[in-house]
DNA sequence: ATGATTGGTCAACATAGCTGACATAAATTG
DNA sequence: CAATTTATGTCAGCTATGTTGACCAATCAT
């Protein structure tokens, strides 16, 4: 496999174009979706190897997540979260319950509502899930410290959608962003 | 669709564990990794939308992308950067060039070799894309300033897997990282 | 000439998304 | 109370994008 050639200083051959900051160039830009990419592709890969291996993919996790993340949450709270149409949902959710990695309980204020809990075994699961990604990230974490921690969680919020932005904002009410 | 309920400030009542800083709370681990997922589905999202309603995917973009920045690239530096099988880019990649996005030359130095490169139509597609992206991406980054913007990659760079990271350390030569 | 490399092809399969149509039970509203 | 809306589930089928495995042709290198 030849190396990649590096990249030829495109289209901004000095930093004397309507940009107000160094970082603002086309070639450091495309360095950030490209890096979004890489590392959204790598930080996967452990995770889904674990998966794999107990013949569960991407979207099993998701659940399991968020599922473990906030117990006894509604289907449609799940929804609303994962973003996906309820027969995908669907599919995934009911393999995952007759599998025994999640329960449904009948809701007490809307009995129309099945409230979403791990087992012990999908907690298990998703401990083991959550550790191995938890590790990659505290790896990161402490080898640039907390100012690059700061703007690494300000930078991909403001790539969110505004709605997500607001969503996340009600979520973690101890940030000001 | 019911707002969803904060966090409890699980696992980590104080920060008095094993954790070097206090950005290595579970919390904060688990923060990180949710922001990279919404993060990078809403940053998908544009891009996806104009996609589709081409015909193309997601797969056909990062083809489109990745040939766009370095022309003349050989089918095996692709498959290598994507990570993905040859059949799997093949199915794509021959979408491209039938559909006129993308044309292939022989090699010179290998006969073997198909070198890709954009057309017209194909430079058009990758500018507009690229574009919306790019848009986000500088939305973001002066929204947050340079020093977040380090964060931001150096974290993100942390992430990578130890190969990846040497990868991209090649590519873009003028960074310490 | 032989063997390795580059690239392609065919076939089959899995995951995970989508749409559309329809069903049931419970809650809400007039 | 009747009608409607809501929460959830289900069936059927389609699409995009990944996978394996087998095999082939052209070209390069020794």
């Amino acid at each position: 496999m030849p190396p990649i050639k590096p990249l030829s200083p495109t289209a901004s051959p000095a930093p004397s174009g309507p940009q107000r900051g160094l970082y603002l160039r086309k070639q450091d830009l495309r360095r950030g979706i490209e890096l979004l990419f890489f590392a959204y592709r790598d930080f996967t890969g452990e995770a889904d190897q674990i998966l794999s291996e107990l013949g569960l993919g991407r979207a099993h996790h998701r659940v399991i997540y968020f599922v473990g993340r906030q117990p006894d949450m509604t289907v449609s709270e799940l929804l609303s979260i994962l973003k996906i149409t309820k027969q995908s949902l669907s599919r995934v959710l009911s393999h995952l319950i007759d599998t025994g990695y999640i329960r449904q309980t009948q809701g007490v204020r809307d009995k129309r509502q099945r409230l979403l809990a791990l087992t012990d075994k999908g907690v298990a699961l998703e401990a083991k899930l959550t550790d191995v990604q938890c590790r990659r990230f505290a790896a990161a974490y402490s080898a640039r410290g907390g100012d690059a921690v700061d703007g690494f969680v300000n930078v991909l919020t403001s790539l969110l959608d505004d709605d997500m932005r607001e969503e996340l904002r009600r979520q973690y009410p101890d940030r000001i962003d």
